[in-house]
DNA sequence: TGTCTTTTGTTAGTATGCTAACTACTGCTT
DNA sequence: AAGCAGTAGTTAGCATACTAACAAAAGACA
């Protein structure tokens, strides 16, 4: 009788790893008054430039109820604004301001550390099996 | 300039894995009343017996505070109670009901076929490899 | 024994995620 | 043109995570 272990199971080293990669991140964020999840749609607005809040969730792989209130921190803390679609009226397009442009600069090295200290050791090949594997046992869970 | 590309990082994909577990699993738990999270916590509980507050929080990866209002949630639902360490009188057991411990026997089943389906059409050896690069990931990052 | 430190659990406040129900607008279809 | 289905965004309510600040109890040590 095989016992369930969730110590063993995939999905929680990913929340693991996922835990460890954020924890990481937001040390080297305190202090810049940026959140992960803001650091993460700010990486999207800035190499993608504005959008619409809806494309913002697709890249994030969040609903969009759970983008209104990221955008509404994003709007308060001066990062984006949420500007109108001259096209569609329906269409709220979120936009990168200058402040975040310019902080990006330096708030992108972070995570360029970060995969670079996390990856140390690891080779590329098995980076890609990684990542392979992962999108398979996604695949099968749909 | 290597910019900063999320939807490449190991984190995103481990975020995304997890994701695809917590989702099938809340699928199937719909109807249960008991949630992905207070699944794992009863798995630790039913293996392992009563335990302190602390040894949960550990076991589950979550703080002592996130671990409180868990157990709240848990008591409330008549899933486990709070009883004293006689030992120790800081100290509050988290102990599994006769309800959770009858309703666990079914309830496991689902945890072992989302695995069982999760890693179809990857060998023992790619899972493997998995797990200890993932691991290596995270002590890189501590 | 009395005090200081550590451990365990709690509370308060915030950020994030979800689903369900709703509004406003677009666009197709008749 | 009128009506209706689909799309984008919002709101409400909940579960879950975190940190910081705190209380109660146990342990250590002068």
């Amino acid at each position: 009788m095989p016992t369930f272990n969730p110590l063993e199971s995939i999905g929680f080293h990913c929340n693991l790893t996922f835990k460890a990669f954020s924890a990481e991140l937001e040390k080297r964020l305190a202090g810049t008054g940026v959140s992960r999840v803001q650091f993460m749609a700010l990486a999207h607005l800035v190499a993608l430039g504005a959008m619409p809040q809806k494309d913002l969730a697709e890249l994030l792989s969040i609903t969009s109820a759970s983008t209104v209130r990221l955008v509404d921190r994003l709007v308060r803390d001066g990062w984006a604004e949420r500007t109108a679609d001259p096209e569609d009226r329906r269409i709220k397009l979120i936009t990168p301001t200058p402040k975040a442009l310019r902080a990006w600069e330096e708030m992108s090295l972070h995570a360029e550390e970060i995969m670079a200290r996390a990856h140390a050791g690891v080779s590329e090949e098995e980076i890609e099996t990684v990542k392979s594997v992962l999108k398979k046992v996604r695949e099968n869970l749909l």
